[in-house]
DNA sequence: GTTCTAACA
DNA sequence: TGTTAGAA
């Protein structure tokens, strides 16, 4: 989960991400407004981006080239944002259900229990399908 | 040179 | 959503 720390971290601004996700600073700002996206602010007030907020905008950009309003990419969004939640909650509790010798061992979770999950959230995946993930496999070339 | 906020012939 | 004005 250490990936997750580098993915939020506040890094480029908005003159990059507008090249990056081909959206306008108007654009980006609106849906900052809305809600949609949360960038960090540097001391003189400017606006930093992490990547998760440059994925999320390309996410925002490919539900509204389908159509889908501001409040159709909120509610889309928000829902989204729940069930990442959840799943960081189940990863938790199969963490914290685990005996300590098992933590510090290779193997974090029993076989069966990763089993279970990956099969869970593969469902979930394939339940819900996005576009966005090719997008996002290209981007990350840049950070890695 | 960039970015920010606010406002609109 | 575009664009512009004035400030940082």
């Amino acid at each position: 989960m250490r990936d997750q720390i580098r993915r939020s971290m506040p890094l480029f601004p908005i003159g990059i991400v507008t090249k990056l996700t081909e959206l306008t600073p108007r654009q980006v700002r609106y849906y900052e407004q809305q809600g949609l996206i949360q960038p960090a602010r540097s001391e003189g007030n400017q606006r930093l981006f992490s990547f998760n907020d440059v994925d999320r905008l390309l996410k925002i950009k490919s539900l509204m080239e389908k159509g889908v309003n501001i409040a159709g990419v909120k509610e889309v969004l928000q829902q989204e944002d729940l069930q990442k939640a959840r799943e960081q909650q189940q990863l938790q509790e199969a963490a914290l259900s685990q005996p300590a010798a098992s933590k510090a061992s290779r193997s974090p979770i029993s076989d069966t229990q990763l089993r279970r999950l990956l099969k869970r959230q593969l469902s979930e995946l394939s339940a819900r399908p996005n576009q966005s993930h090719l997008i996002r496999g290209e981007l990350s070339r840049f950070f890695h």
